[in-house]
DNA sequence: GTTGAGTCCGTACCGCGATACGGAGTTATG
DNA sequence: CATAACTCCGTATCGCGGTACGGACTCAAC
């Protein structure tokens, strides 16, 4: 598989897989003989276990560790603490999302009802 | 007010209201005969709306248009689009929040329940 | 035989929102 | 009168995750 192929089946740009390359999330794969990337199945694999990574809100330093601990085959302990601990970020992000959401919805009702010289004051943040 | 005091008591950094005035967020308040920045109480209410438009997610780039809007007092009704929009935004940032939870606690769970050879396939996104 | 598509490489740039640095000047306190 | 605490300015750097560029190459189809 070419480095163009790999990425459309992946779902990524090609310019993203050399930079996951230099950022040695992805094993540079061997070369054909005119020094093009030859890339096996597993690869395929390997970036779309990335992508999904990076769906489930992973960054790309996370998702290291996650691949050193999908080579080392060690127990799951590690792992589930991660997919927890991801999960409780992503918790905190959606409450703090969620209240954000009901502010906006109280100040734009508030908007409505106040004259144009007050309706600013609801932005305002004391403390 | 000094730009120390100013930005202390808008729970800001000095660097971050030298930045916004740079970005012209922030007009370039009167100098003191040191030509150190002197500070009206309104930069203060300025500073505490950007921050708190900042908590509630919008832009930079989004809180110039809302100054704006707040300086010309016109009709209420971009503010209003603005407000739900962004509430609409987060709405979808907490949907794909509460789908990316649901899938690590998928995750969590079957991992605990298969060999260490088929964790991983768990994380692959076909398509 | 040339056009177009794909690939190679290094490096630069993007957007976002800050944050840090360093050298110089001013002011209040001890 | 010196030490600390501010402030000034321009510019550089950070973290994050890419994306783009340009010149050179190989290859298949027409």
């Amino acid at each position: 598989m070419t480095i163009g192929e790999l990425a459309r089946r992946a779902g990524v740009g090609v310019e993203t897989v050399r930079y996951y390359q230099r950022r040695k999330l992805f094993p540079e794969p061997a070369r054909s003989p005119r020094s093009t990337r030859e890339y096996q199945p597993e690869a395929l694999e390997l970036l779309r276990f990335i992508r999904r990574a990076r769906g489930l809100g992973f960054t790309i330093k996370e998702i290291e560790r996650l691949l050193a601990l999908r080579k080392s085959r060690k127990d799951s302990r590690e792992l589930i603490a991660m997919l927890n601990s991801k999960a409780a970020d992503l918790e905190r992000t959606v409450r703090e999302a969620q209240a954000a959401i009901e502010t906006l919805r109280e100040i734009a009702e508030s908007v409505k009802e106040l004259p144009p010289t007050e309706r600013w004051q609801l932005f305002i943040d004391e403390e």
